[in-house]
DNA sequence: TTGAAAGCGCTACCAT
DNA sequence: ATGGTAGCGCTTTCAA
């Protein structure tokens, strides 16, 4: 047995042929007799031989390994994410590294850094940075990146994510159809899915006609870390309004859970006083306090969707055009919203 | 600009100085006179260096890598792990592959193949493995290796993980302490966690004299895997029988969510016909159905632990002996076994 | 069909 | 304090 794990020139000399010939068997070469094609392949087999990925991407360039980084792994969107990520990535041989940046655009930016340092063929980023900056040193890399999630403004990059204007417009309507006319909504800052959700929240106010005082509107930092705490006082605040609101659309799952506890703290009923709905629809929403409504983001597609585009940019180097691919959201309705007892009761 | 990133040789040409001074000084060797330093570091800081870790990785042999397998990215146990291995790698600057086996052996056999030929320089492994046959082909390979949360008998490994017996019997005499006479158990399979709690539970039922007929301990497979469905199917079964259980207690908390959908469901009440103790204290245990009183198997700090162990077995490979490291368990009491008051207004 | 030579970007070792 | 030489394990190119 030997001490270092079997390497080409072993087997070679082992078989009196070169390393070159048993590089090519490893990789299919056409141009090998069936005899020594067998003979190495036997020998790989009984030295249980694993070719040395390090050694061959210095080689090629290309490490095989896609590199993704989120803002909290314990988020139940960002882990159907990279679940879906990891399922397409497994599927073609690429290796997936991840790593958290725990919403901190400092600790995103280091780990970027490392990943470019360790030559990852392609990057996927739920960023959590302010500007566009870090991502003109991945340019300078010319490593090819990904946003997912968290779309920038001014930034020519190829993106996946939701249609939140339309996910914010849809659970807005659900909760006019549904018989609310005081909708608050507690939001998040600094990233496109808060904003945009909150830009569609507003349309489709405007489209039926609704007016809503701003106090009915809070929007904190920190919606995705910690984001039921956020929540929680959000609706605290919400809840010392009067009137108060009969509906409330939280810009995600984790603020809809804090907002929950608050509501029934309070004494109060979900639906029958405050209906609620939420948005990523996280795995377990029919398991909260009162299942929750909610807008199904596709995480997992969106998942596949990014693994896909950025092997395509792998492959291709040479695509100069960027491209948006925009998931669409869908409602999924359950008791947190549900006031159809409600409306027959009071007429 | 060029077409290609910096590398060393391009900042020694420049410099007139030889590639060794340019390493050297990116690897802080004291044998280095200050001027040469100050020129060569800011000549790297123009041309935004980043050094090839690729390349380092194969003159060293160590890649500053360490790979992660989980039978489930999704569950909220293993995301914890997760985020206690990542604080602690990052912070030695050691990158992290994950890769998610879904309770597949044969899976989790290739991703752990994957992560050999990548050469990681070690790998951590929650393994849904049947057999220690696949640990086997590790130890072959010199790549030193870590259990998490599942054991092996048979097996001598490094491992981290909880008291599970202790976990099942701090539950069990949890729900004895608040008054359940008839405790009913939905366990798992095949696996170590579910195995040991069922004898902790055995173990807490003798000591207390109590005695449970068999029809009352329910195990099924794939307990982490959609373990929802499967705590939901194995309830219903319980609910069938006579006398009801007073008390359950659940394997992980995946279970326990769905064993009280079932309950509730059925029209039966959590506290008060029926108490649930789950295991594994997932984040949003406090915001279920009713607040789950559960396990805390304090995730993260396995994870740590893992991580900590991990690098060890990196700088000193010698260590012939292997260590067993289990984090004591803590029960923390929510609304789920509260019975002290029956007859509260909940509010 | 086979293989010798060159080299990927870096580090280790030892001489200067 | 500095650097020449010799690789790490593999692929690429091109000649035989």
């Amino acid at each position: 047995m030997a001490l270092m794990s079997a390497r080409m020139k072993d087997i070679a000399r082992e078989l009196g042929v070169s390393v070159v010939t048993v590089s090519k068997v490893l990789r299919n070469h056409d141009d090998i007799s069936p005899e020594t094609r067998a003979r190495v392949l036997q020998r790989m087999k009984e030295l249980n031989y694993r070719p040395n990925l390090a050694a061959r991407a210095l080689v090629t360039g290309r490490t095989h390994m896609v590199g993704l980084v989120v803002p909290d792994l314990l988020h139940a969107f960002f882990a159907q994410v990279a679940k879906g990520l990891s399922k397409v990535l497994r599927a073609q041989g690429y290796g997936l590294v991840i790593s958290s940046s725990e919403e901190d655009p400092e600790l995103e930016q280091q780990e970027i850094e490392q990943m470019l340092a360790r030559r990852l063929d392609v990057v996927i980023v739920a960023s959590a940075q302010w500007t566009v900056e870090s991502f003109r040193r991945i340019e300078d890399q010319k490593t090819p990146y990904v946003l997912i999630d968290r779309r920038f403004l001014g930034l020519t990059a190829n993106f996946v994510g939701t249609d939140d204007v339309l996910a914010g417009s849809m659970a807005t309507e659900h909760l006019i159809e549904n018989g609310c006319r005081l909708i608050a909504h507690i939001g998040g800052q600094n990233t496109s899915p808060p904003v945009d959700r909150l830009e569609g929240f507003r349309i489709a106010l405007a489209r039926n006609g609704l007016v809503v005082p701003s106090a009915y509107i809070v929007c904190k930092t920190h919606g995705d870390d910690a984001g039921d705490s956020t929540g929680y006082l959000a609706m605290k605040e919400l809840l010392r309004l009067k009137p108060l609101p009969d509906g409330v659309f939280c810009y995600n799952d984790p603020t809809a859970m804090g907002a929950m506890k608050a509501i029934i703290e309070a004494g109060y009923r979900i639906p029958e006083d405050i209906a609620i709905v939420g948005s990523g629809n996280v795995h377990y929403a029919n398991f909260l306090r009162v299942p929750l409504t909610s807008i199904d983001q596709n995480s997992e597609l969106i998942g596949e969707h990014a693994a896909n585009l950025a092997l395509n940019l792998v492959k291709c180097k040479t695509s100069t055009h960027s491209s948006t691919l925009l998931v669409e959201p869908r409602l999924v309705f359950r008791q947190s919203s549900d006031k159809r007892n409600v409306l027959q009761i009071s007429g």
